[in-house]
RNA sequence: UACCCCGUAGUGUAAUUGGUAACACUAGGGAUUUUGAUUCCCUCAUUCCAGGUUCAAGUCCUGGCGGGGUAGCCA
């Protein structure tokens, strides 16, 4: 049917308060209509979902107004960079699909400018040389409620200024003793224009400039230079740095620089876990994880090692929104999305993670029966591959119940059950040990599986099967809030102490024994699961739980 | 007790800038199903509170209340 271009038309999508400022930019021609954003990480940790956030926030906008995305690491603190996180964030940028061009920047480089610029507001009158040291600069900077005081080296001439901050620069004094300051306001109700830090001496090595400097420029005093130096037209950080905004556009004004647009926006929060930098080193450090890529860490490094695609993160962020508002996201739409992307692009596969030995009484000892099963049931042009079946086999221990309730559609005393793409078991007996514990089942096979049966479950081959090392994965705490403890209690009391369960006799379908390390599959009824990339061998492949499929029966159980 | 930001279903995001609350997820019902999966239907808010302006307020004004951020020579 042709469209009617006079109908009206859907509704624009909605548009978030970002794009509203952008539209608005475009529309007054600001910048010439250009949009150029970037992401600006300090080299000191591993990158999470909350930075993917602000990926695809920065990432998209480039992408959807045309612009340029620049990837510029925060590098001013030596003390606290390295190397080895530079090549970590490179490395999960590259796997998250964004696109930096040849635009890749390191606030170092511009050590040189920032000084220069240090130098022009000290002619300026609009910098000094301070030598309060750390404690008297607490003291005089006031509180939140009482204004700060002038420091006494405030009027110093600008020859002195000068002088000495060149004598800063070539060493000449001890680190903590001297510092340039902006000169604004002590009494300002914003802390951060009481004339804040604008170089400090610090003798430390620098991953990339080594020991060319020993001054080195504080956040404040580089950002939004750095910025305006890569022609940002808009400087998106998350909301802490509200307050920071008026000394930025101070900086930028002072300067008579390009003036890019700092705009802030809610971090992400997810129930379950902890987000904060110094938590996660915690994790790792304290041995609650195995590592940075411990797969129940939401690290990008974690989710990937866990089964997680990029596809699926850039889903979950573009479905989350961006507000103003501090709010916490449910974790189930993290495995929502996972779910969503990994049910279309995973072929379907059997695998028995707690087995329960059956032996199906009328099929000969020694005898194969080959069944065909499809790869997915919505998409046949996936084909279909063979599974073996024989006289013994495995199955779920969960699917078989002795004492069932009336809703049990599984496997119970003279029960009958399907067994996924092969055909129709009846349970004609369980077989206990001595302590009562079910040992095996005898069932009767009917390969007629015309007939309707309430229950399908999965099964392998006992004589066929692959045993190998599958790992189960729980949320790392055990509350919504990890933070919300007692007087004296730390998130750490929280921890789950179920979140990872290793099963090492797993029986799985013969032909995931040459899985690829890194991909997916739907182990049917089950979940999906990946192929561990470093811990699985040629024929030994070790399964990482993605997530579970949705499962209604189990909560009807509750 | 200072300044800044924010309050819309359980959760998150919308609402053509003043025109009668939408979408997604969750939850609860139901249909289909050789995965209790997938898919598909249905149900769930008078927008923090109180005044005010207006024919009309989630949107504007005033005053409350609630949440968050800020006192590194961290970013």
């Amino acid at each position: 049917m042709p469209t009617d271009p006079a109908a009206p038309q859907e509704k624009a999508p909605s548009r978030n308060f970002i794009q509203q400022i952008i539209d608005a930019d475009r529309a007054a021609e600001k910048n010439e209509g250009r949009v150029h954003t970037r992401f600006p990480p300090e080299p000191n940790g591993y990158l999470h979902i909350g930075h993917a956030k602000s990926i695809c926030l920065n990432y998209g906008l480039a992408r959807e107004y045309g612009g340029k995305f620049n990837l510029r690491f925060d590098d001013t603190n030596p003390a606290k960079e390295e190397q080895e996180y530079v090549d970590s964030i490179l490395d999960d940028l590259h796997w998250l699909g964004a696109d930096w061009e040849d635009r890749l920047f390191f606030a170092s480089d511009y050590f040189d400018q920032l000084h220069q610029w240090a130098v022009q507001l000290i002619k300026a009158g609009k910098a000094y040389v301070c030598d309060l040291d750390a404690d008297q600069m607490r003291e005089y900077r006031g509180t939140l409620t009482a204004p700060g005081k002038e420091s006494p080296f405030r009027d110093r001439s600008v020859d002195e200024n000068l002088d000495l901050f060149a004598r800063m620069k070539t060493g000449e004094f001890p680190d903590g003793s001297r510092i340039l300051r902006a000169k604004i306001d002590m009494a300002s109700p914003n802390i951060n224009l009481r004339d804040p830090v604008m170089f400090r001496i610090k003798r430390a090595h620098h991953h990339r400039t080594g020991d060319k400097w020993c001054i080195y420029p504080s956040y404040d005093f580089t950002h939004g230079q750095s910025d305006s130096l890569e022609g940002i037209t808009h400087s998106i950080c998350t909301l802490e740095f509200e307050n920071h905004r008026p000394l930025y556009d101070w900086f930028c004004e002072a300067l008579e620089i390009h003036h890019p647009q700092q705009i802030e926006f809610a971090r992400l929060n997810l129930t379950y876990t902890v987000m904060s930098k110094r938590k996660l080193l915690q994790l790792v450090t304290e041995k609650h994880v195995a590592g940075w890529d411990d797969p129940r860490m939401l690290t990008l490094r974690g989710l990937r090692r866990r089964g997680y695609t990029s596809e699926s993160i850039c889903a979950f962020c573009e479905r989350i929104g961006v507000s103003k508002v501090n709010s916490t996201i449910d974790m189930a739409w993290l495995e929502d999305a996972i779910r969503e992307d990994l049910n279309e692009r995973a072929p379907r596969a059997l695998g028995v993670l707690r087995p329960l030995k059956v032996v199906l009484t009328n099929i000969p000892e020694g005898e194969t029966l080959e069944m065909s099963a499809p790869n997915h049931p919505q998409k046949p042009e996936l084909g279909t591959r063979t599974v073996p079946l024989s006289r013994e086999i495995f199955i779920e221990q969960d699917d078989f119940m002795e004492q069932a309730p009336k809703k049990f559609f599984r496997l119970k005393p003279s029960g009958e059950v399907r067994l996924r793409a092969a055909g129709i078991i009846r349970c004609d007996e369980v077989v206990k040990d001595a302590s009562g514990q079910i040992v095996k089942l005898h069932c009767t096979f009917d390969p007629d599986s015309s007939r309707k049966v309430k229950g399908t479950i999965h099964w392998v081959s006992a004589a066929h099967a692959l045993s190998a090392e599958v790992r189960l994965f729980d949320h790392l705490f055990s509350c919504e809030n990890p933070d919300d403890v007692p007087e004296g209690g730390t998130f750490l009391d929280n921890i789950n102490p179920n979140s990872l369960e290793i099963l090492t006799n797993a029986k799985l379908e013969p032909s995931l024994a040459n899985a690829e390390p890194g991909s997916h599959f739907q182990f049917e009824r089950s979940g999906y699961f990946f192929v561990d990339p470093t811990d699985s061998k040629p024929g030994r492949p070790v399964f990482n739980r993605t997530a579970t499929l949705r499962d209604t029966w189990a909560k009807m159980k509750k």
